[in-house]
Parts: structure tokens; C-alpha cells; sequence
DNA sequence: TTACTTTTTTACCATAGGTTAAATTTTTCC
DNA sequence: GGAAAAATTTAACCTATGGTAAAAAAGTAA
């Protein structure tokens, strides 16, 4: 759902990594791993070199909201916890066999300080993100749960084939029942 | 709706404008001024110094759709425009007298060569404008209309003097009717 | 295959919010 | 103040989506 390639570089990272002795640390999940609960601190960035992550969390009835789908060469993190030091809220799921590149905050500032254009990079992402975010609200508020259904349809075919229609339901901010109701309409 | 006093001091970017000659500008608007709109490139950086906007875009039909309300210290920009060069669907309306600080890509990136820290700074201001549309679309996914409404009653009582409920309704994501009828059922 | 579990679909009714139109209240301006 | 415009409320009706429950389909494992 996003990619952050244009903004980072892996190979430069893994370069990077050895050159200013990072020491930044590989986790590989399996599928159907939840690598970070609720309550647990997130205390780095997810480069995802493959795999799939699906981030979620909990409503007030324990049902599983999906937040958002991540393929390969997304970075992710819980930004309440990571940036702001509140409680973290999200879960993340490997949705397949995946592995991931850790990032820390200190290592990540170590990395901007010794490549300073980096930080611009980053700040662009984020700025990408919060646009991605801003679309999205918008699609919420200009189009029907059916007209965002097939957008989806159209922009990430792949998804439908990695997610169960219940998580993708939930991302559409719709129940199951309806999204099988409007598949069953076309 | 959201400051950006943590992230930039004002008093500290007068100052350096004078010190590195940045050339940044000031703009005055009169209430009800649209100052940015759709198809017009948006160039800058808006400070807001005292005041208080309205973002807006129209939907298919034409209706005025808010996208964020916005007071004093904030800093507003298109990023669809400002970032990433594309053009620019968003409306920017003066709710009331206006003053704002213009700082152009160019300026900021000059103001950062001489300030570093303020790198970071810009980085994590954006990472937590997403984190506050993160949390409005969880909003969205997780809550009625009337519990949004009346979070937002609760925690911007101020908006609602300043701001139709009509444009608060768009805001919500509901028609002017139903929060009309929210309303009276309090 | 069979049995078992999980996922998806279907059906029925309930409800939040949309649509349209009109009435009412508030604001603006002469 | 009073007329006109704008904003808000109210009402009747409609529709998309939710909730519950059950059936059907698909996936999994022995």
C-alpha cells in the first residue's frame, strides 16, 4: 500500500549499515506472527525487505479493526509509540512468511547525522503518508463503501489474494456482511 | 486543530529570518478571503500567526467538503502541491482576520542547512500530522457520528462559534440535517 | 474420503444517516 | 426597524449498512 523507495534505499541502508557501523538487527516472522502487541512498546522502524504485514487494533468490542496492509519495502512503526512514547495501540500480523529490518530512533538519527539528505527523505515520507491518510479520510467522506471496495479492487488485485475479506472489510470501515452484500451486487 | 508550537518556535524563525536573510514574507487576510484555491499551485509553508482557516475541497457535486479547521501557530500547506508537485484540489478560507507567515520549500530548506535540529523537528511535526489522521479514521471506523460530534464539542468548543455547522457537519463526515437532528436528540 | 474448522454468504429485521422540501431562526444590510 | 439573505431546524420518506443468526462454501488435517 506504500512503498518507501523513493525516499530510502535499502541496498544503500545495508551499505550504510556497515560503513557507519549501525548495527541495526534482521527479525524474520512467520506467517500468521503477531511481532507487536498492544501494551508493547514499539521502539523501531519496520523496513519490510519482503514479505506482508497486515497493522491492526482492537474497538471497544475486541473486534480486530484493520488499520492498514504493508508489502515490501514499506516501513512501519506505531507512531504513538515510537515517535510520541504513549501507549501503543497496534498490532502487527505477518501475513506471510516475512523479513524485516529494525530500525531504532538512536540508529536512525546516527544514520541522518553521517547522511543528511536522509533526513529530508524522511521528512518527505512522512509527508507522503499524511497525504496517503488525508486521501483516505477523503474517500470516506466523497464515496460509497461500494465505490472504495473496487478502487481497492483496482489499485491492490494482490490484496484479495493475502487478506481475508473480513480484515478487508474492516479496512474499508465496513462489516463483512455488507462487503459480501456489495460483491453479490458487483 | 493542531499546533506546531512544539515542533517550530515563531519568535525563533523571526529571528532567524533576519540572521540568514531568509526574505520570509507576511500575508494578511480579511475574514471570508480564500486565499488558496483549487488549480492554484500552493508554494508555501502557511504559518498561521493569529487567525483561523478553513480547508476545504468540493466533492462531484460541488459541495464544499471541510477537510481541517485550523487556528493560530499552526503550519498549513497543500502537500498534494507543496510536496509532491501535483495539483492542487484544496480551498484555503480565512474564517476570520488572518495573519500568516509564507515560507517557501526554498527557504525552508535554507533555514535547515543553518538549523539543523529543525530538520527533525519538521520530520516529527509530519509524522505527527499523520498520527492525528491516524486516529481520525480510527475515529471514523469506531465511532457514531454523534459520539465524533460530541468529542468534538468537547475538545474544540471554541470551533463552534467560529465555524457554520454546516462546515462542521462536512467535517464530521455527515450532512448539515443530521447533525441538525443529533442535536436535538442531544 | 471424512470430519472438523474457518471463512464467506445469505436472509431478515433494525437503525443511522441521506434526500428532499419546507418551516423557522438568525444574520446582514439598507 | 424591516426586508432580504443565509443558516439552521424540522419533517417525511428512503437507502445503505449494521446486527443476528443460520446456511453454505472453502480450507485443513486425519
Amino acid at each position: 500500500m506504500f512503498s518507501s523507495k523513493p525516499y530510502l534505499d535499502i541496498n544503500k541502508l545495508v551499505k550504510w549499515n556497515l560503513e557507519f557501523d549501525l548495527g541495526l538487527t534482521n527479525k524474520s516472522v512467520k506467517k500468521g506472527d503477531v511481532f507487536l502487541k498492544e501494551g508493547q512498546p514499539c521502539k523501531h522502524l519496520y523496513y519490510i525487505l519482503k514479505g506482508f504485514v497486515r497493522i491492526y487494533y482492537l474497538d471497544l468490542e475486541g473486534n480486530q479493526i484493520t488499520h492498514w496492509f504493508c508489502a515490501d519495502d514499506a516501513i512501519i512503526t506505531s507512531p504513538f509509540s515510537y515517535v510520541k512514547g504513549e501507549r501503543n495501540i497496534l498490532y502487527f500480523e505477518a501475513m506471510e512468511d516475512t523479513e524485516l529490518v529494525l530500525i531504532s530512533a538512536s540508529q536512525l538519527n546516527t544514520l541522518i547525522q553521517h547522511v543528511p539528505e536522509l533526513g529530508e527523505g524522511m521528512r518527505q515520507m512522512n509527508a507522503e503518508f499524511a497525504m496517503i491518510l488525508s486521501r483516505r479520510i477523503m474517500s470516506i467522506h466523497t464515496q460509497t463503501a461500494e465505490e472504495r471496495y473496487l478502487n481497492l479492487m483496482e489499485q491492490h488485485p494482490l490484496l484479495f489474494q493475502k487478506a481475508k475479506l473480513s480484515q478487508i472489510a474492516s479496512f474499508l470501515g465496513i462489516t463483512q456482511q455488507s462487503l459480501s452484500r456489495i460483491r453479490k451486487n458487483l
